[in-house]
DNA sequence: AATGAATGAGTATTCATTCAT
DNA sequence: TATGAATGAATACTCATTCAT
């Protein structure tokens, strides 16, 4: 008699207490965003991934916009991270060269997810005035990033370069290969 | 006696045979996508541009997605053309090399609506197969008309470098000047 | 075989085509604030009421705000009128002191719906300028009815009064019997 | 050693012991009642009001209703002194009549926010009989008041003259002037 | 004793789509 | 052929109240 064989916390309903909820709700969000989509990104979504409840969203953020902005943040703050490691490891030009390769090719046209987060964020900030800031800080950390290596003008087109072969590549039903990517660096860069 | 002098015709809502009205629709459709983007765009909204009825809208397409792929057709119709246009005068490399710097500078950078319109079409076409087609065959047409001056790996990296330098110049609070536009197109072409 | 007894009409969903439902929604409007005041008033209660699908309330009333307003304007509406048809069959002051005397008595505290809603109404229009507008109608109705058989300061002290004895003898657990109500309009009118 | 110069006391949100909350928060609730309503009126709202963490509310309170009926209380009790004082320093039928016409002009009219809270009562009433209770105490003081300068019948039907005559005062786009306040009640009470 | 976190029921509103006329 | 009305599912957000700490 007595000695339940379930405990209490693996039955449905105790959940309170969750410290670090909120954090993990925003990687929910994250994660929704690159499934479905900005627009299909909604408070019930993101509560489902995160297995919680839906009023436990709205208690945490005072609004979607909220949401998203913290998400993008995250997101642009971790994409700026990878930069600035592969550039950072960088010894000289050279290096520095095969490190901007490296990055487009495994980094980024290598999980394709991470342009949709980038191409949603773009889309987003043409109308939200706050997530307009986060683009710009990520854009300012990669040029930063460059400039560690390449003069400021070199740094800003190359830039932008990676960014266009990275679209394409990504977008292509034909994409780029390694060779091709590494022959549109070099050609800039040597 | 008692012949109405008012006929019907004169009256308040009265449009009947309105031949081109799909046409206007797609027009308004391209309007609203530019305006509220995608996610913003509804059959309301869309029939509130075009002044029709609501119920006029899903007479003329079966749904909203194919609302919004005539609307992208037709948008990377007309930016294709100019593409054309623009390459299809030039006569030799110099020429050509010149088009792409005023492509850039005058119709690109300089129409920031229509950046919008692209990575609006990019975000969509993520989820959205048949728009997806829409993306491959306006990339495809503007590689064609760059390959009419230069060799299909420079056509393809000049694509892509002319995506960048669109992208960061138009999400950027401190966008590129014309010279260095012209900087970075003539140091990847000369 | 055929002729199944039940009429489609008969059936839980076959409810298109119903003209006039707007109307009925504003009265459904009124029977809800009636019965559970104007802070319990929801779509959803007046859809209820009204025996119609939610969607529908969003569908002819752009706000709820709206309804409020629709609905408030059509009791007034109608509480003026009685007013007026009082005060109009009244040939001279006797009989104009007799019609005020019925109208306290049997129409007003006769139904203390009414009081509810005139006092919902005042609340409501403390926060709602276009309520303010329905209540000035309202009280301007009533006096030009008095004004037909009384001096306009005659008019407006006794409308006052009037307000004053309803409301105190709705909201008082021991009304004023029929005697006092005369007892208290005669020594005001005569 | 390592001993912390700053005291929690001077930290953040450290108000521990604090009689007179409960006090605090009965002010608060009519604060917010007046400004944004009974139907406005929330845990949060009041909580905000009063700078005290959402939790207190409900710790010192069993419900939100019991909130509003503690505060309609204290504001009736308040009303009703002024009432008593007012009426209290009369000392003949001459003095009490003037007593009475300042008590409209000044402390009633003059303070709108009064008779919101009074309507607000009112409303709040017709479905909580807990607050019915209030109204009638409050009725019934000023009726006492009175009662001490008129006889039953005369105090019974001025208490309700002055609520008329108040009412339709603050409602009015164009509210009775001090003269027309005299003119009322002399016509009534001499 | 006091409170921040949690939650589920409820709110207004939007909208793609269907349908009767 | 064309359209206004209709509708149900979904959305963001609010809030009284409960509870673990």
């Amino acid at each position: 008699m007595m000695c339940t064989l379930v405990r209490m916390s693996d039955l449905k309903r105790t959940r309170r207490h969750d410290p670090g909820r909120r954090d993990r709700l925003i990687d929910a969000a994250l994660e929704v965003i690159a499934e479905r989509g900005v627009a299909g990104t909604t408070h019930r979504e993101i509560a489902r991934a995160a297995d919680v409840p839906l009023g436990s969203m709205t208690y945490h953020f005072a609004s979607l916009d909220e949401v998203l902005a913290e998400a993008f943040t995250r997101h642009a703050s971790a994409a700026a991270d990878v930069f600035d490691e592969r550039l950072g490891a960088a010894t000289d030009r050279d290096t520095a060269i095969e490190a901007v390769i490296q990055l487009i090719r495994d980094d980024l046209i290598g999980s394709p997810k991470d342009l949709v987060m980038a191409v949603e964020l773009y889309v987003a900030a043409a109308r939200n005035p706050a997530l307009r800031a986060v683009t710009q800080a990520w854009m300012q950390r990669s040029r930063d990033a460059l400039e560690r290596h390449f003069d400021p003008t070199t740094a800003r087109e190359v830039d932008a370069l990676i960014e266009g072969l990275v679209l394409h590549s990504v977008l292509s039903t034909d994409p780029m290969t390694p060779e091709q990517i590494r022959h549109a660096v070099e050609r800039y860069l040597r």
